[in-house]
DNA sequence: TTTTCGTATTGACATTTATCAATGTTTGCT
DNA sequence: AGCAAACATTGATAAATGTCAATACGAAAA
C-alpha cells in the first residue's frame, strides 16, 4: 500500500455513518435493508456509502436473490492498519510512494 | 475514540499529500519550509494541510522564532491504529460511539 | 526603522462529497 | 402477467475540500 491507497481508505473511512457501518459488520455479514434500520439515512444514500465502501476494497457483497450481503474484509482493514504502523516507524522514507 | 473522532481522522489522512507529510514526520521534526521543498505546492496550500493535521491531533507545532517545526505526535497515530484495530474485533458492539 | 524572510489568512474558484426525491432494475411471489 | 420487495442509478442541491494568488502578520536582519 501506497500514500495514494492510503489516501483513498482515509477517504472511505472518512465518514461517521461508513465507520459505523464498517463495525456493524465486524459482526458479520448483514443486508442492506438491516443496515438501513441502524441509520437515519435513506436508502440511497446507503447504497451510496457502501459503492464507496466496496470500491476501497473494505467490504465484499454477496448478492443472494433479491439480497444484498455485505460483510468486511479484514485483509484490507489490516492492510491499512499495517500501512498506519509503518508511517510511525523512522526509516519508512519520508515518502510511501513505490513501496 | 469514537466513530465521530474516527472520522475526522480519515478525513485528515484522506489525502496523499498529508499521508506523505506524516510519513516525512516520523523521521522527526521538519520546518514547513523543508516540507515544502518535497512537494509541489505552494505555501499557502501547504499551510492550510498543517492545520487541518494539527486540528486533529496528529501533528503538533514548535514555534522557533521564524520557524515552525512540525513534529508527529505518536500518541494520536496509535489511537487511531487502536480504534481500527477494536473494529475488526466481533465485539466491538456495532455501533462505536459512547465507549 | 525599513526590509526581508517564514508562515498564516483571505478570497476566489473548481471539484468533490453527502444527501435526498424520483425512477429504474431485478428478483420472487401470486 | 402483474405486483411487491430489495437495491441501484439519476438528477439536483447544498456543503465541504483542495488549490492558488494576493495579502497580512511576526520575527530577525540590515
Amino acid at each position: 500500500m501506497n500514500a495514494t491507497d492510503a489516501a483513498l481508505m482515509g477517504k472511505a473511512l472518512g465518514d461517521r455513518s461508513r465507520v459505523q457501518i464498517v463495525g456493524m459488520l465486524a459482526n458479520g455479514e448483514m443486508c442492506a435493508c438491516k443496515l438501513l434500520e441502524r441509520f437515519a439515512i435513506t436508502q440511497p444514500t446507503l447504497s451510496h456509502h457502501m459503492k464507496i465502501l466496496c470500491a476501497s476494497g473494505l467490504v465484499a457483497v454477496r448478492r443472494d436473490g433479491k439480497w444484498c450481503h455485505y460483510s468486511l474484509r479484514r485483509e484490507t482493514l489490516e492492510a491499512y492498519e499495517a500501512f498506519l504502523a509503518g508511517l510511525t516507524q523512522a526509516d519508512n522514507g519520508g515518502c510511501c510512494d513505490g513501496r
